[in-house]
DNA sequence: CTACGTGCAAATACTTTGCTGGATT
DNA sequence: AATCCAGCAAAGTATTTGCACGTAG
């Protein structure tokens, strides 16, 4: 575990607000100033290869990234914010369905965020 | 609804594999050798926003077009394909947390397919 | 005749890759 | 000395945008 990918992880895992790789890197120019973009993608693909970070894909915005925390996700339609809800966990109902090439799951809910419901 | 937006609005409905954008235009492209590729994504956009057509962000690959007929989806980790799978509706939970803001919530399962699998 | 969809080209946004040099073991 | 990571620049892929024209209401 390089210094950069040590970092990196403390980014996320200290965020909580899923930020993507652009954040991260302006995060960790912070700290280091030397560290380029493209370092912060490879060592984030690494991460989220190692299990010890989660990539959040939604459409029309670059990935997000987040702790492996178990919970899930609302994302906003109408401004993409994105925010974290615990609905019980389904592992189990899946795992009946899949049996053991299950690894993992993302839900991920559409819903309109209270500022943009005022207007 | 334009002529280009019923073609693809059929295309997606009549194909079961979870189409590209870039998919969708040289099926498209089958029916009507004019339209463009900007003109595709220009309607698939109009589409999903109009709630006729589902789109599915995985990350990494291109977005995916579905049609809405209320089903999950499973990706393989290693080779990326993309199924359907049926898990229940768990609506009601999420609106219970969420009340009347909920739009609508995407489920994806990440597995190891029966190819990868092998290997 | 007005509005809107389309073709087209170019721009933008996001992410990956190849190469080289330096740090770490 | 060998390996692997990082910096850098460039390329690659996905998607959007601006403009000008044509078609349909």
């Amino acid at each position: 575990m390089t210094k950069n990918s040590k970092m990196i992880l403390d980014i996320v895992n200290s965020s909580h607000d899923h930020p993507t790789a652009d954040q991260i890197f302006i995060r960790a120019k912070e700290q280091n100033s030397k560290v380029v973009l493209a370092t912060v993608y490879n060592n984030l693909n690494s991460l989220v290869k190692e299990g010890k970070i989660r990539r959040i894909a939604v459409s029309g915005k670059p990935d997000c990234y987040d702790n492996t925390f178990r919970h899930d996700h609302t994302v906003c339609v109408k401004c993409g914010a994105l925010s974290d809800i615990m609905i019980d966990d389904i592992t189990e109902e899946i795992k009946s369905k899949l049996g053991d090439s299950f690894v993992s799951y993302d839900l991920n809910v559409s819903y309109i965020c209270d500022e943009c419901r005022e207007k």
